[in-house]
DNA sequence: TCGCATTTTGACCAATTGGTCAGAAACACG
DNA sequence: CGTGTTTCTGACCAATTGGTCAAAATGCGA
């Protein structure tokens, strides 16, 4: 398999099935505590099937990290600058919150690879990421100057963003242990609660 | 070694030296993707010798995690009811934040650990954790229904604060690549966003 | 210094694991 | 059908790794 893109039906059917495979396993043992086997039994596949398709597990895990980072930083891209500053930035608080909710897998695969000192994808972190964040960090500054957002410095805002929202996720099982008899699905309150720290931390 | 705690000198002197290894190469790696031999290497012993005084991995990665979960949760657990409220919980915010800065080791295993939903430490966090939030929502509780902070969940307060100031030493790699090229030092900025951010949201 | 208990080690083992390979099976298509 | 290509597999391999063990080295009190 040394083509770029799955040509054949085939192949895109076990391709995607090897991701998604992968996807679970590797968001839930980390990239040492995933094995082969482990990935060749949840997509349905033998092992050497598996290495048919992709040369090594660690290719396997690059070709999965780089396909999720454009989806995983979608909603900050998103974030317009000719918007209203209090409903950009409290939607895309929204939105981080809905992805935490809807793709735990994702977030917790990219909080395994980063807690480990992101050895794999330091590169796109310190580029792309940091490239986008500097772009969306300027608009932040200027709303905060103009007065039309409170004065925060812009990046540890996007931080506590990230912080806040991704932590339902990751720590998933801690803060349902601790929900335990109280509420029964956390990120209902979770919203609520987001919705008004942020909306206090922002406002002028 | 079937002893419960070191009783003579080498003993102190070797299990100290192993718990110090062991800190630096699970939070680094992970449980799986720490070796015994870099754990020896890293502790100045022999591989036999470790397994001298420990009866297998897990008991070190188990005994690592009890000997320093006590520690780790004191700061909460010093949350005095009889204290002005806002006064409290901002220095309960300020050590939280000094913690990450001065153990992120130790921040950095506990998040491996439950990111990969806390197969080693379930227990402990759905029992003495649940029971000491438990003790202090109450307390966040009266001080939210007497006005003296604003009307906020009482244990989603406590998972953000978490988040945020867990935040900078988890992801630390993260945070320094994306400051690189306008903060030297991630904390001092950090502390005074955490400090007005957490005001804003428990102000009545 | 003697003698016993503690500590340390080299050699070794079995299981796991990432990866290879030759050939078989399935498929595509003239 | 026949044939060339793609897909798939069983058998196998070398390296890593958690753990064992008998024996050697060391520590230490009398």
């Amino acid at each position: 398999m040394d083509k770029k893109r799955p040509r054949t039906r085939i192949q895109m059917k076990n391709t995607a099935a090897i991701m998604e495979a992968a996807l679970d396993i590797f968001s839930q043992h980390g990239f040492r505590g995933a094995t082969l086997d482990l990935i060749a039994k949840s997509s349905g596949l033998s092992k050497p099937n598996l290495l048919y398709y992709f040369p090594s597990k660690e290719a396997i895990h690059i070709e999965l990290l780089s396909g999720l980072m454009e989806t995983w930083i979608a909603p900050l891209r998103a974030l317009d600058p000719q918007g209203d500053p209090i409903t950009e930035l409290m939607s895309y608080v929204d939105r981080k919150l809905q992805m935490s909710q809807d793709y735990p897998r994702e977030s917790r695969l990219f909080a395994n690879e980063i807690v480990q000192g992101a050895p794999r994808m330091f590169i796109s972190i310190s580029e792309d990421l940091k490239a986008l964040v500097d772009e969306k960090s300027a608009i932040l500054q200027t709303w905060s100057d103009d007065g039309k957002i409170a004065k925060v410095n812009p990046r540890h805002l996007l931080f506590s963003i990230w912080a806040l929202t991704q932590h339902y996720a990751d720590f998933d099982v801690q803060i349902r242990a601790i929900l335990d008899g109280h509420e029964e699905d956390p990120f209902e309150e979770a919203r609520h609660f987001v919705h008004t720290a942020f909306l206090r931390i922002i406002t002028p």
